[in-house]
DNA sequence: TCAGTGACGGGAT
DNA sequence: CATCCCGCCACTG
């Protein structure tokens, strides 16, 4: 493969941190890349998705990791080009109860005061006993 | 090799 | 509000 052994921990660290997002909950993208130390790379993030495998003989796919649940800072479904791939993912988010809206634009939008997850720091980090070390975070 | 691209985001204009 | 711009860096042709 062309990952390097960096950018393959990058990748682990992605989809471990995406996997503690709450079932019928959303984060972004940014916050993902914050929370795994490089808050400097949330495009880095998306890139991970798009790459995510479908096969489920590998330790992350599309089968046990929520992708669904990352959007974008503004809480809009990223169209990635393909308005339909945003369109699928509405609906396997509706499928566990969230609520997206359609804007006039066409844009699929989640309410973050309703259905955002934000911690300051990875629940698993916590647990190891990790002291917070994020932003000081603030929501409406 | 090399130059463009992009499931992003924040700050400046 | 809307745009533009830059940092980021794996991936692609």
């Amino acid at each position: 493969m062309t990952r390097t052994d960096e950018a393959e921990s990058f990748f682990y660290a992605v989809y471990s941190a995406i996997q503690e997002i709450p079932y019928g909950k959303v984060t972004s993208y940014g916050h993902i890349a914050a929370l795994i130390g490089t808050p400097q790379r949330p495009r880095q993030v998306g890139l991970c998705l798009k790459h995510l495998s479908t096969d489920p003989s590998l330790p992350h796919h599309n089968g046990n990791v929520p992708w669904q649940r990352v959007v974008n800072s503004k809480g809009i479904i990223s169209p990635r080009g393909h308005p339909s791939g945003a369109a699928n993912q509405a609906q396997v988010l509706r499928g566990e109860g969230v609520t997206v809206s359609t804007r006039n634009l066409g844009e699929l939008i989640v309410d973050f005061a309703e259905y955002g997850w934000f911690p300051r720091q990875l629940p698993s980090d916590e647990a190891a006993g990790l002291d917070p070390h994020i932003m000081s975070d603030d929501e409406d």
